[in-house]
DNA sequence: ATGGGTCCT
DNA sequence: AGGACCC
């Protein structure tokens, strides 16, 4: 029976045929928009319209044998991405504006990505806003549950049978109500905006969601409402249907453990922890692996899945590949090939690096050799493939991008060449090459996590919030601020994966000299000196480590290096730091930075490569009542909250980012 | 399979 | 770097 998490809703937004679509509407013709359609990648269709399915094509359909069933199937080509990612990121804005405006406090909403057609968001948020305001105005009115579009199991099952049980309260029941509203709002505001159907599904989870979301398609909305025929439906799914369960992890389940349906994995394991010892036991060299995922697992098996809706983060490789029946390595086409994937590389890095602000600092190549499985090497880039590619960003000029080409080309060919020389002449059936490891040299974040802080702080409903995409993160000098609603900004260096990876207070301890360093390594002087003025405003000029950052970049305006923590605490004056709204008035300069330099991971070699501003904002529950009526209030001054509002405020108008 | 993506070990 | 997962 289900026995699960009901505190959420998510939808799950899938654009239906997704690449087909967007040809579709490319093309002007309005009577080609009515025939079949697909679009396909070398000799397979990646996607077909739903005319063309009633000819029985298919996904990853041999195009010949699409052809033989439909002859009159309109073809289009679909190797090159870009217009699916315009598609995906218009979409992607139009989902979430409408989620803001549909908002009551208007906060900004970010959705998670899955592939490039699907989106899901979780509007728990927005719902219960919505419930907030129902109950104070119509309490009265008893609960109107108006699902908006299908609901599963209800519209799907035979009526024939007894009457469903619902297994979750009406308050719940009427909160995915509220949801499929919502959902149905985005999908109109999409379609308005681009052209683009998109299906949609609405539950307590990702899962549910996602299983609604294939049940009604194209152009189709439902709702899973947990009931115990839904319960059924479920158990009778093959395990393969559950998130995280793939074609490996499958067949170890039925290979080693016996289990191919939810139902026999429910009966056979009682707990997670069984299910997790039985996987230790016989998995062999998979173990580790899937052990992790047994807890998911388990729980999904029963219709939970907690796993959190992850916002869109910033792109962690941008990479381009061509396959082909075989290439000899290292022939003329051979390079004809790695040339035009350098051009197309270069050319989406262009764009991104503009749009984001970013530039990467690792190369890699991919290949495939016969039959063999996908390989790859990369490395540090050049430094004048660095430089080409800090100027095809920063600059317009022509000429540029095929410099940029060319060094991309070289690198690439050493590192293959390095790799596979001594390999006798195999024929080559895929070569991919990419860039890596991203660094930020300007912000287009920090005005939109400003605004969640914002956000957050006038809802007032958040214990801790760390606006990083992801990860969790350890507060920071909660001790020191019981009570209270702080908002806390620093600049920190680091790479963007480990700063990811070790979280806010480990970075804090920001060494100025690298920050100098690095800026001017990686941007050149005149965004380094931007970054030295919003360093200076940003950590305010009382705090030590500004000022010594600001000194440094003054006095010799190149790279002196002002490297160890203790020269940063002998800069301190140890005098009270006022005005920072992380220290409050209590804190002396030397107790910050001793506390940074604690933090600081020693001997930890983390490239210091991006400057990045993080915000902290923590808002703890009231204290607990104290005896003492004056005590109490010096905590919790009331006004703390709304002076912390008037300094955001004033700083996102002075920040002038974009 | 295609041409991408993600994260974890 | 490779291998699991996702579309």
């Amino acid at each position: 029976m289900f026995n699960l998490d009901a505190s959420r809703v998510v939808a799950v937004f899938d654009a239906d045929y997704f690449y087909c679509q967007v040809e579709l509407n490319a093309v002007g013709d309005e009577s080609l928009r009515s025939k079949p359609a697909a679009v396909f990648q070398k000799h397979l269709v990646v996607t077909c319209n739903y005319e063309a399915r009633k000819y029985g094509v298919g996904k990853l359909m041999r195009v010949d044998e699409a052809k033989r069933l439909c002859p009159e199937l309109v073809l289009f080509c679909g190797e090159d991405l870009t217009p699916y990612r315009d598609a995906q990121e218009r979409i992607c804005e139009a989902l979430e504006e409408k989620l803001r405006s549909l908002d009551e406090v208007g906060r900004e909403h970010r959705c998670e990505t899955v592939g490039l057609d699907e989106y899901i968001f979780d509007l728990t948020a927005v719902v219960d806003r919505r419930l907030r305001s129902m109950n104070a105005e119509c309490a009265q009115k008893g609960p109107l549950n108006e699902y908006v579009g299908a609901v599963f199991p209800r519209d799907f099952m035979p009526e024939s049978l007894q009457p469903d049980i619902c297994l979750v309260g009406p308050e719940e029941e009427l909160r995915l109500a509220l949801g499929s509203d919502i959902a149905k709002n985005m999908r109109d505001a999409a379609f308005e905006r681009t052209g683009i159907t998109i299906s949609c599904g609405v539950g307590f989870n990702k899962m549910l969601a996602k299983f609604a979301a294939n049940m009604h398609k194209p152009n189709g909305q439902t709702t899973f409402v947990p009931t115990v025929r839904a319960d059924s439906w479920l158990s009778e799914l093959e395990l393969r249907s559950l998130p995280y369960v793939g074609r490996r992890f499958e067949r170890l389940l039925s290979e080693e453990l016996h289990v191919r349906t939810v139902k026999e994995l429910r009966t056979r394991f009682d707990s997670p922890l069984t299910l997790e010892h039985a996987i230790r036991k016989t998995f062999g060299k998979f173990a580790a692996v899937f052990a992790k995922r047994a807890r998911d697992i388990w729980l999904a098996a029963r219709g939970d899945f907690p796993e959190e809706v992850y916002s869109r983060g910033p792109l962690q490789r941008i990479h381009v590949e061509d396959s082909f029946p075989g290439l000899e390595l290292f022939s003329a086409a051979f390079h004809e090939k790695l040339y035009a994937l350098a051009l197309a590389c270069v050319t989406r890095m262009k764009h991104h690096g503009q749009q984001y602000g970013r530039l990467p600092r690792r190369v890699a190549v991919y290949w495939r050799l016969g039959k063999g499985s996908r390989r790859s090497r990369s490395t540090r880039m050049h430094s004048a493939l660095q430089a080409a590619i800090r100027r095809l960003v920063s600059t317009s000029s022509f000429g540029i991008i095929e410099q940029a080409q060319r060094l991309l080309f070289s690198q690439a060919l050493q590192l293959l060449q390095k790799n596979l020389d001594d390999c006798t002449e195999q024929r080559c059936t895929l070569v991919g090459i990419g860039f890596s490891e991203f660094i930020s040299y300007r912000h287009t974040e920090p005005s939109s996590l400003l605004q969640s802080a914002l956000d957050m702080e006038r809802e007032r409903q958040c214990e801790a919030v760390f606006l990083l995409p992801r990860g969790p993160i350890a507060p920071l000098g909660t001790a020191a601020e019981p009570e209270r609603i702080s908002v806390v900004e620093s600049a920190t260096v680091c790479n963007e994966r480990s700063s990811q990876a070790v979280g806010f207070p480990e970075n804090t301890g920001s060494t100025p000299g690298r920050v100098s360093e690095s800026l001017h390594a990686l941007v050149g002087p005149d965004v380094c000196s931007m970054c030295a003025s919003k360093c200076g405003m940003l950590l305010g000029n009382n705090d030590p480590l500004a000022q010594a950052f600001i000194r440094n970049e003054n006095a010799s305006g190149k790279r002196t290096r002002l490297n160890t923590d203790s020269s940063i605490l002998a800069d301190g004056d140890g005098g009270p730091v006022r005005g920072h709204p992380l220290m409050g008035d209590s804190n002396s300069a030397t107790e910050l930075a001793r506390q940074r330099s604690t933090l600081l991971p020693r001997g930890r070699s983390c490239a210091p490569a991006q400057f990045d501003i993080r915000l902290w904002v923590s808002a703890k529950p009231a204290p607990a009542p104290c005896s003492d009526a004056n005590a109490a209030a010096s905590l919790v001054p009331s006004s703390r909250s709304s002076t912390t509002a008037t300094f955001l405020d004033r700083w996102l108008r002075s920040a002038n980012f974009k």
